[in-house]
RNA sequence: GGCCCGUUGGUCAAGUGGUUAAGACACCGCCCUUUCACGGCGGUAACAUGGGUUCGAAUCCCGUACGGGUCACCA
């Protein structure tokens, strides 16, 4: 065992006097909703009391690596603006950021846990997870004391020395209870009895989840810990821990679920979207960080749009949600409506201009215009295509369409307004205000709204009733021939 | 099954002993209008349930129901 000066070293190292957080993902290639959320809360925390935010590979388990799941951790954390302070890229004071990395510390700290007496070498068979789960269903829920627990220190260290596979269980002590303090729930208290031994380090050597987590978060100095609730009922072991150690304990902030509905989490096996997902349905990023950040946490006033920036100056654990969130599809296509009408035209024609050309081949079409009609009839980047079909190719449709009560277009008036646009627009200026001047002249010199004379014009030059934009952009888009063109068709089929 | 946690409209939620129980999304209606959308105005809709405590309970306590979590050499 390292000795004494070691120990101490270690504690010398740790940051002390800020606030520091870390997200600790796993690399399963695949950032679901409720992750994402988790490294925002994390994040905002930091930020919010101009702390660190600190990312952590968790990568123990290794029948669960996935190649290249860590880049996009990378990836979405850095599109998000999620900027890490210390992590595996970046380094930092207390580095490594990788679990596996930092292999032989939990070993050292496992064994000064053992010479204390809080923790012992279990030689027990492996359970079978499978076989557990079986055994559970069928309504066995017997707690067991260890047989390994009452061996001596002796025994232990012999047959460990002799070769023996083994793993190291934490010693929970039979009376008492323990109480941990929760920033969302309060305080919560389990009785020591109903705690079971749980594994620290696995027989290949590494640490599990619960003991890499309370030597890391401690070694690297971290004061707050956000994590979801599946971990509330373990949280006394951890504390246990802590004291086993003789640590002081962070605070916790567990955050209750993303779900996909009243039952279930979010999930892939579900199908239900990544951040990655979202970005190829066309949400945009801000969009999501801010409805992700209401999915359990409120601010204080009316508003909800915020920016990132926003965020980290108020957001305030107060706000977290005890109960879980469903995720609601339709309040994030509002916010992503919201986000779009503010982008200023020119980046709105940027963003929309690859989905607008998917529909629009024609080159003598200008994007930009059709964007510029687009952008208030927006929600999802990715419903522009279908509505602009019309453009390049004049749709079938039938006369039928030309028929409107409230415009009170009937079949022979939308002929004769037609004839009398067709002869305004061969020879007026081709310009919005040109356009719609000549339009309401033909209207104000026949008596009638301008209805009667724009609901035909919409029709015939696009073929649909309903339409982004105006008859008289869309007329103006499609050029003078293309219009002239359309109309005679219209009139063709009215004749 | 034990233990832990939760429960305000369809959804997100404010609320911390006295409110006409906010607001947002969705939905409906009206207005604006050249379709749709935007915008404006208005509307439908909620404290799981039963007992306490209290002059007074969405708020405090107990029970019940329902839901979730956990009881892995997974995190």
């Amino acid at each position: 065992m390292k000795d004494i000066k070691w120990f101490e070293d270690m504690e010398s190292r740790i940051p002390r006097g800020e606030v520091r957080t870390r997200f600790a993902p796993s690399p399963t290639g695949y950032m679901h909703v409720g992750n994402l959320r988790t490294a925002l809360y994390t994040y905002l925390i930091a930020r919010a009391n101009k702390g660190k935010f600190i990312l952590r590979i968790e990568d123990t388990d290794q029948g669960r690596l996935v190649e290249g799941a860590v880049d996009v951790i990378y990836r979405t954390l850095a599109e998000c603006g999620l900027s890490h302070d210390e992590g595996p890229d970046v380094g930092g004071p207390v580095g490594p950021y990788i679990q596996t990395e930092r292999r032989s510390l939990y070993m050292d700290y496992a064994e000064l846990l053992m010479e204390r007496g809080h923790a012992y070498r279990c030689f027990c068979e492996h359970t079978d997870h499978e076989e557990k789960e079986a055994e559970e269903k069928s309504g066995k829920f017997e707690k067991t004391v260890d047989p390994c627990r009452n061996l001596s220190r002796e025994e232990s260290d012999r047959r460990a020395a002799a070769g023996e596979s083994f793993v190291i269980r934490q010693r929970i002590p039979e009376e008492g209870s323990t109480t941990f303090h929760d920033e969302i729930f309060g305080d919560i208290t389990a009785p020591n009895a109903d705690l079971d031994d749980q594994v620290l380090m696995k027989s290949d050597g590494l640490p599990t989840y619960n003991f890499a987590n309370v030597i890391d978060d401690h070694l690297m100095g971290i004061t707050h810990v956000v994590r979801g609730t599946e971990y509330l009922s373990s949280a006394p072991k951890y504390n246990l821990l802590y004291q086993g150690f003789g640590w002081g304990v962070p605070t916790y902030i567990h955050c209750s679920p993303v779900m996909r509905d009243a039952h279930n989490k979010m999930s892939k096996r579900h199908g239900d979207p990544s951040y990655e997902d979202l970005k190829a349905q066309g949400y945009l990023t801000p969009a999501i960080v801010n409805y992700v950040a209401l999915l359990g946490w409120s601010p204080r006033g009316e508003k909800e749009i915020y920016s990132l920036h926003e965020l980290e100056e108020i957001f305030d654990t107060k706000g977290l949600s005890k109960s879980p969130a469903i995720f609601d599809i339709e309040k994030l296509r509002y916010f992503n409506a919201e986000y779009i009408r503010a982008m200023s035209p020119e980046d709105f024609a940027a963003a929309a201009e690859p989905y607008i050309r998917e529909a629009v081949k024609n080159p003598e079409i200008n994007p930009a215009d059709i964007a510029a009609v687009l952008q208030q009839r927006t929600e999802v980047l990715t419903d522009i295509p279908a509505k602009l079909g019309f453009f390049d190719e004049l749709p079938e449709y039938s006369t039928e369409l030309f028929i409107n009560k409230k415009s009170k277009s009937s079949l022979e008036s939308s002929k004769h307004f037609l004839e009398l646009c067709r002869a305004a627009l061969e020879k007026c200026e081709w310009s919005d205000e040109a356009i719609l001047e000549a339009m309401k002249s033909i209207a104000e010199a026949e008596g009638v709204k301008n209805a009667a004379v724009m609901w035909p014009e919409r029709i015939a030059v696009s073929g649909t009733q309903v339409t982004p934009g105006g008859a008289v952009e869309i007329t103006r888009i499609l050029g003078r021939d293309e219009a002239l063109r359309r109309i005679g068709v219209a009139l063709e089929k009215l004749a």
